[in-house]
DNA sequence: GTCTATAACGAGATAGAC
DNA sequence: GTCTATCTCGTTATAGAC
């Protein structure tokens, strides 16, 4: 864990860079990056602006430090998921990391700095493409084990159904947040699941379809 | 075709007007309504942002016009479609839709909105809604005339489904930004349109759930 | 319609005292 | 570590001449 103002500094954080990092993450979630100062962190927090310039030199820094710190949590969600669970379950509990973050009224941030990536210092940019990879990754991985386990059913390369994956949940929680409904995002993500679930029949997905597996 | 000052003005755009919205719309599709400005605008124009503010005299209002001429482009996109192909074809144009608006290097303006959808004026959180709304309800009937006629298949409501398309569309152009593969958006598209194609079999999609079924 | 000029404010950032 | 004070720049927006 390096959040803080070099990407070779080990010094853990201090009570206050943490409580800076709590606010600002809440703020770059619901307003984006471009959308909040160091005024709102430092009203919020009862001290002045220049206090922040001392635990993060630059806005950058400080949106690198909360890009590391929310892929790390990420992955260590992601490490405990892949140690407790069977397939089908696993992807379920991945769902459910990005249901939590939409249920606190935020969006994904690496979601909400990929809308923002144009306009991103070039190192929060690498930042964010890490999480973005190691999302990919974890996912492809348990995609192919639970379909040699033949617990998740899928076509295609797993690489590539991971990456659809990601980008549906980016989406659905991104759209979700312009309508006041919750139910948006949870009936996207139950329609995946039951897509992906091995132990659903596919029977009579097309209602006039049905009876023309014929063809072929 | 009311893109100007008020909701309720009905005078056609000046030239001038129209050049301004060709340039906000591509600086808002690239940066985000958040990441430009009137200076930007004035710069490519060549004329003073003094003169922006007599075409369009805030922000909001711009930002409004930019909306409502993307969704009534897109809507008479999506009319031209549903007047021309069958059930599968329509949805293939559909997708091509947001392919294009991907291959020129922007976001979907309104998936951009949607990302800063807090930090946006009210009278154009309600704009961008109608964008969606209109997306959802071609997407829903065309559905259901798709799966009536056998020709596309999916599961549970349209409304649902069409909404998880949107999302995954609107999702992986978000994604594709942040790497430099439009590849990224094709793989995803080719994948939604196989699993919609009512004439594609499904079986096999497990490797070893699918040993059953094998009419192959 | 377009201009110059400027208002009024907020942004990120720095210097230096305590 | 936190403060006051300040700098510089960019932002939206307006007044008024041409």
């Amino acid at each position: 864990m390096d959040f803080m103002k070099t990407p070779t500094s080990s010094a853990p954080p201090s009570d206050t860079a943490l409580q800076v990092m709590r606010v600002a993450e809440r703020l770059a979630q619901t307003r984006g990056f471009n959308g909040f100062s160091y005024a709102d962190i430092a009203v919020e927090l009862g001290i002045t602006k220049a206090s922040l310039h001392y635990h993060f030199a630059t806005k950058a820094q400080l949106g690198c430090a909360l890009i590391i710190s929310y892929r790390e949590r990420f992955n260590a969600g992601l490490a405990e998921i892949e140690a407790r669970f069977d397939a089908m379950r696993r992807l379920r509990s991945y769902i459910q990391l990005y249901d939590k973050v939409l249920l606190s009224d935020r969006m994904c941030l690496c979601g909400m700095l990929a809308a923002e990536y144009s306009t991103l210092p070039a190192v929060m940019q690498r930042e964010l493409r890490l999480f973005f990879d190691a999302n990919e990754q974890w996912l492809e991985r348990n995609l192919e084990q639970g379909r040699a386990a033949g617990r998740v059913k899928f076509r295609g390369p797993a690489l590539e159904f991971a990456r659809t994956l990601t980008a549906t949940l980016e989406g659905a929680m991104l759209l979700a947040r312009s309508y006041q409904e919750p139910g948006r995002f949870a009936a996207t993500a139950r329609h995946l699941l039951q897509e992906m679930d091995a132990a659903i029949s596919t029977e009579g997905q097309s209602a006039a379809a049905a009876g023309k597996r014929k063809s072929r």
